[in-house]
DNA sequence: TCATTTACTGAACTATCGTTCAGAACTTGT
DNA sequence: ACAAGTTCTGAACGATAGTTCAGTAAATGA
């Protein structure tokens, strides 16, 4: 028993090259279960997207649900850190609604970073499962009091919250169903027409555009938040065919 | 060779028998598919649902695949026909989208007819898929005409109907999961909450209610639509388990 | 009651899944 | 160049999935 990956001293480039191939697995695993689903996404399914042997996953992971358990969690985090950030700004509540759907799309879509964070599956061990429904509760939670200090401001219309952010959490977790790189929309243009649409249904007052005025770079330049949305959405396979 | 079950002489008692059966499978199909998931759910636990033995259901169906295909079948003729009614009415755009909305939920949510009718899957034979990929289309492309028609008369603010419709069915089609028939909200009150919300977005003036005032019969009384919405959602699982 | 058809079942078959492991190939430090 | 450490792989294992089939139980009609 030697030096361990995470002791090795000084320098440690070969823990840094562990962590970005565990990063590089993380990538493929989570685009693969966005097109295929974690059931339909086998490992050997996952190595190849990876580039790597079946039994070499075993060196970074325990298992195929540490792979998707770490999917998830990045993802909430990322979900999580946005919408705090959101939070933290003075700006309407429209304003910071719109920067949390952007932003949720984007780690939902985004064909890089983008995973699946809506995969929960019952395969998963109860701990790990516990802890991504925590989470998950903690940002639902957050969304909601984003639309009930809303509402109380006057800013958006007397609602049930709990429905409005199930609504608004379902249309945006969904869109990995349909949703199509090549297509003709970009993840981005969804974005705006989805944030456009489900912030007006809060609205009190029709209110012009309520896209961000001072603060216009809250949602613009689209391409920061999808730097390499160029690809687009299909017309003719209107849901996904999985 | 002797009468097959089909062309058996007069009464047809064994036949009558047999489709009965079948409606029992794939209502216990149904149900275990909107609980597990597609492929969680395997044959022996559908045959432990409908209280059959795995291999009597292949007397019955081809196959797992034939049964997810029927089940999503006649899923989706319920909500095309809901669509169809909805759209023969003489009342508001606005109306007419309440009455889809609470009908996809209905046959989403519902404890004994609901189906799965989001679950497509790469599982399926291509000849399958492709049909219930087309239906799946007719209906989204009605609900879109739907709001096409409410922009046209100014009933609805402009937008992309595309995008909007989507919306729409995700967040009506992500609800299963996290549905709890135990909880403390029925599937009534659901259907009405996201209608409210849905058509929200959608209005170009505020106006007060929209529910329907002339029409009041096409949403109420909720238990016409939802006889048996007496369970109610729960309130500590936010998303389902799955 | 008996013969025939229909409904059903337990056990086994095949394929595929996640996973393991002995050892090869490569990298690193001296 | 050599040894130590690491990264990786092919082949196999056990479990479980969907499915099949020989044969039993139940229903039907005379």
């Amino acid at each position: 028993m030697t030096k361990s990956r995470l002791t090795s001293r000084s320098d440690g480039r070969v823990a840094r090259r562990y962590l970005a191939r565990r990063l590089e697995i993380l990538r493929a695993a989570g685009k693969q279960f966005r097109a295929s689903g974690f059931a339909d996404s086998g490992m050997r399914d996952i190595a190849a997207a990876a580039d790597l042997s079946p039994a070499n996953l075993y060196n970074y992971f325990q298992g195929k649900h540490e792979i998707l358990f770490f999917c998830q969690d990045v993802t909430l985090d990322r979900l999580i850190a946005a919408l705090e950030k959101a939070r933290r700004l003075k700006v309407s509540a429209a304003e910071k609604l719109r920067l949390v759907i952007v932003s949720h799309l984007r780690c939902v879509l985004d064909e890089i970073e983008g995973s699946a964070a809506h995969l929960l599956t019952t395969a998963l061990p109860t701990r790990l499962q516990r802890s991504l429904v925590l989470k998950r509760d903690r940002y639902e939670d957050g969304v909601r009091q984003l639309i009930v200090s809303g509402t109380r401001n006057g800013e958006f219309v007397p609602c049930d919250p709990a429905l409005a952010v199930r609504a608004i959490l379902g249309a945006l977790n969904w869109s990995v169903r349909w949703f199509n790189p090549d297509g003709t929309l970009t993840a981005a243009e969804i974005a705006e027409g989805f944030a456009d649409y489900l912030i007006r249904g809060l609205l009190a007052k029709p209110a012009s555009l309520h896209r961000p005025s001072t603060t216009r770079n809250l949602q613009r330049p689209a391409h920061k938040f999808f730097p390499q949305a160029t690809r687009r959405h299909d017309e003719v396979p209107r849901f996904s065919e999985r």
